[in-house]
DNA sequence: TTGTACGCGTTATCAT
DNA sequence: ATGATAACGCGTACAA
């Protein structure tokens, strides 16, 4: 909508920041003499430069760059980065590689958590817009990305992490979830377990969708019932754990189980904890300490992916590259000792 | 120096984006009553009301904040973080915090490592100060910074986190380090420890040093001997591991570690796993599975830190406040275990 | 109610 | 080499 409240923040006193036009009047040449100076243009006299160099000095004087892109007609090197919780690792991790990327680039990163809320992350796809940062980095919690054509037709290319765009045609790096998925319970199957649970994320994320078939078809091509000890929608630690737990004491509890992120993993390991028993564990997305606890995990690096996807992005604003690219990760299985434990 | 190497960004093709005179034009009214219309401002007739409405929806108008800041006079919401790591668990959940608070105020953050380099940090908070920014929080790597005085005086606030700023005047909000350390080492102590270790960080940082004097101060408080079995410049989990394992190899190793942040408790646990022993451990900085693993630590909350430096900065910035603020948050000794092994 | 003229801080054009 | 002058996209002041 273009009717959104508008933000009307404090006015600040005018003038604490020195201009091009107090530079110029203290070195007592023109405006734009001054300005070639400081951009180290020629055609200036070395006589002149020299003041205008020591007026700025003086006065303390720094580039406004807001001004400068403005009259300059360019955008900035502010990537926009979009994802549920900034201190989920898997997400700072991801951060970590994109800017990364960015810092070769010159470009500098604002991040938004979107809490997994839908309206949220709109809405803070449009202040990025109004922001006019360069691009967006997605990791989107929704299921549908039509209204971001839009973003895209304002020349801001939007990559997506994670999670593909669905109704657009957009850059995106993910794992492949379902192949993982098909890894981990592959490996569980053949360390002998009949009897292998489930617990995934929020079951409209794609990437818990992807995991989770990979984790039906798998178990159906062995013979195994996939809907015998399966719980979804724990997006949380907490949530994870509690879903463990009541995976754990039901009725003819699984001899193992597939905890679909590393936020689930640990839910896991807690309930584990709690109810002092040991069933085979595997987790997708390894995890600080998962080497040390022993813990079998299906691998990926996010920071590599924050790089795959900063990559994307400079190269779609850039126009270095047209159409849209889709990268997609492989896992890698890292058998710790927890997925090898018997039924 | 005001004479830094331009910046000089590809030139995008104008037009990309409507602007405000187009809508205007389209909808057949002057520029300042599209203006009036989009901004909700009265003295609108109806007509021409959604009129411009209409034509700004057509046209897929969004309104460029940071043309329309520059007109005003105002600056962004947008506050800068620099920290040494965004992936480090602390940094990610400063962040965090910082995310939180800054969203009640409509603000935006801006994240950028610094790598624990001082001429990156310097050079970051120069971008950001040229970028205009609210607001600088900042994780400070260097050991003076009087230069950022210079910051100050263009009106933007430093508020520094985690490690004061030296030779100026600005909010900071910081652990109680020697407190913590002190905690931990006479918990330690009073576990019948005489033989107790220290590994830390780069000893350049403040908040190392302040955790190293009271380890010192309570060994000798206590008769023991602080210069036994300590290192020190342990920056990486890699690193800590490396150090723990010289300091539990060495000629009467430790019966106890305390471990000077999450890094180096991380790498001590690697350590201790590698060698098969188990002194006793207590680690400055809860984490994540901390408590599953029985670690005994010194905890405090890194997203409170955050949400109170966003706050103090936010206030500054608001000019609802003159004169530096120090908050000092105290710290929590949670006994898991690790910490209670005798000698 | 509506529009004009001007300014924000910077850069670009084109004379001089 | 230098400097008026006009942009950039938008907002404010003041007329009309």
């Amino acid at each position: 909508m273009a009717t959104e409240t508008p933000e009307r923040p404090a006015v600040r006193p005018r003038g604490v920041a020195p201009t091009l036009a107090q530079v110029a009047q203290h070195a007592g040449v023109s405006l734009k003499t001054a300005s070639r100076a400081l951009n180290g243009e020629a055609h200036v006299s070395p006589d002149k430069q020299t003041r205008v160099l020591d007026a700025a000095r003086e006065l303390g004087y720094q580039l406004n760059r807001t001004a400068s892109m403005l009259a300059r007609g360019v955008d900035s090197h502010v990537v926009g980065l979009i994802t549920g919780d900034i201190a989920n690792p898997f997400y700072s991790a991801l951060a970590k590689g994109v800017e990364q990327e960015l810092r070769a680039w010159d470009g500098q990163l604002t991040v938004a958590s979107s809490d997994e809320e839908p309206d949220r992350e709109r809405a803070l796809v449009h202040e990025l817009v109004t922001r006019h940062v360069r691009a967006v980095i997605l990791v989107s919690t929704l299921d549908d990305h039509q209204a971001m054509r839009d973003v895209q037709s304002r020349g801001i290319p939007v990559v997506f992490v994670d999670r593909v765009g669905v109704g657009i045609e957009a850059d995106s790096v993910v794992i492949d979830n379902r192949g993982g998925s098909r890894t981990a319970v592959e490996h569980l199957i053949a360390g002998g377990h009949t009897s292998i649970g489930f617990i995934g994320d929020l079951s409209r994320l794609p990437s818990d969708r992807e995991r989770f078939e990979g984790y039906v078809e798998t178990m159906r091509a062995a013979g195994l019932d996939p809907t015998r000890a399966v719980r979804r929608g724990a997006h949380s630690v907490q949530a994870a754990a509690e879903a463990a737990h009541s995976l754990l004491t039901q009725d003819q509890p699984p001899t193992a189980i597939f905890a679909g992120n590393n936020r689930i993993t640990i839910g896991s390991l807690q309930a584990m904890n709690e109810l002092s028993v040991e069933p085979a564990l595997v987790g997708f997305d390894d995890f600080e300490l998962g080497d040390l606890l022993g813990i079998t995990v299906v691998a990926h690096s996010p920071v590599e992916m924050g790089r795959t996807a900063a990559r994307l992005a400079i190269e779609a604003t850039e126009r270095r590259r047209t159409g849209a690219t889709s990268v997609t990760l492989e896992t890698t299985l890292l058998a710790r000792g927890s997925g090898e434990r018997r039924p």
